[in-house]
DNA sequence: GCCAGTTCTGACCGATCGGTCAGATAGGAT
DNA sequence: ATCCTATCTGACCGATCGGTCAGAACTGGC
């Protein structure tokens, strides 16, 4: 059985995204496998490429999103389309997300973290346009951010882990509430 | 001038926060001094004692916080002052408050660490049994971490830096906003 | 049995890590 | 000038890092 490959990509997603690119050593990837070094760099030619072969799915599929989002003008159904897709994505790859947005600052040469990095800062910019002040620009922040970090930090702290649908209809809601402006607000 | 040593605080914890504790070496820290490894190590005992010298000043602050939350019921008014005082803490602590929500999982064996992420996790633990659905138990969740993303990414993302009167204020609309039930909710 | 290809391993390499130590350098008080 | 103290430095140590390489162990096809 060759799952070996697959198996490595999944322990060393794990464990980058938990203790770091930098934090985690081949070594330990080694151990968690069941394996040696030197058998995780048959399967992998560096732990640059591993790494790769663990985020760039999901590098790929926000590409994708982002690819979508940008085609046309952001109606308000368009906007609740790409919340949907946005919550979904980030359920599918939360810890491909923990790490953009944990790691990416630090790692800035590594070529797959860069592609990540010009992914965020395109997302950033485009709602950076569309928001019209400066609390909007930081509502977009705040609900990307604030969902990719409570999606990892739930499966930390909660005690019993919470049921993906209710979670799933929860940061839609969210989601929603913080980009979704709200119309009549004189007060600011 | 023997400045050396709080420059040296000061340093280190812009290096820990957007490199991470682990991926910042000494010689690094010393480099950007003007020092020599061996003069760090002379004002600071360890690497570790260094990383207690540049947050514990904010995990203090934020045990006092979380003392002053703790000490009676938590009527609309309390809740009030507790946000603006979490935003502040916030606006004077961003870099620390990112060391705790991105490395605090990874750095469980460090005793400073170790006291944050016992406070963070008492926090989310006190607005568990005050919250009433998952929803709210997650609202809570995206705020922290979103606020705490925020303000760091900003600085990374965000050509010219926003004002800091300005970013209180959204902030704390939007922290509000977040934590305050919406009492007319009868879609869920 | 034999062979070819895949998978795996231990030994080894240079680099870097945090940390130790003896000693150089400086400055102020006497 | 002398002494004490604070500050700083280069050389060195053991450990660990990512990565290389020759070869062992296992596999299915013939």
């Amino acid at each position: 059985m060759s799952t070996s490959a697959e198996d490595l990509r999944a322990i060393a997603l794990g464990e980058f995204a938990t203790a770091g690119y930098i934090g985690t050593s081949l070594h330990r990837i080694a151990d968690l496998a069941g394996l040696s070094k030197s058998s995780v760099l048959y399967h992998y030619a560096s732990k640059e490429v591993l790494l790769g072969a663990a985020i760039g799915p999901a590098v790929d599929a926000m590409g994708a999103i982002l690819e979508r989002l940008a085609v046309g003008p952001l109606t308000a159904v368009r906007r609740r389309e790409f919340i949907v897709e946005f919550v979904d994505f980030l359920l599918e790859h939360r810890l491909e997300v923990h790490m953009f947005i944990n790691q990416g600052p630090s790692l800035v040469d590594v070529p797959v973290f860069d592609r990540a990095n010009a992914l965020v800062r395109r997302l950033a910019e485009y709602f950076a346009t569309t928001a019209t002040s400066t609390e909007d620009r930081m509502r977009f922040g705040v609900a990307l951010g604030g969902a990719a970090y409570m999606l990892v930090a739930s499966q930390s702290f909660e005690l019993e882990p919470l049921p993906v649908d209710e979670t799933r209809a929860a940061l839609i809601n969210i989601v929603t509430e913080l980009l979704a402006p709200v119309d009549a607000n004189p007060t600011r």
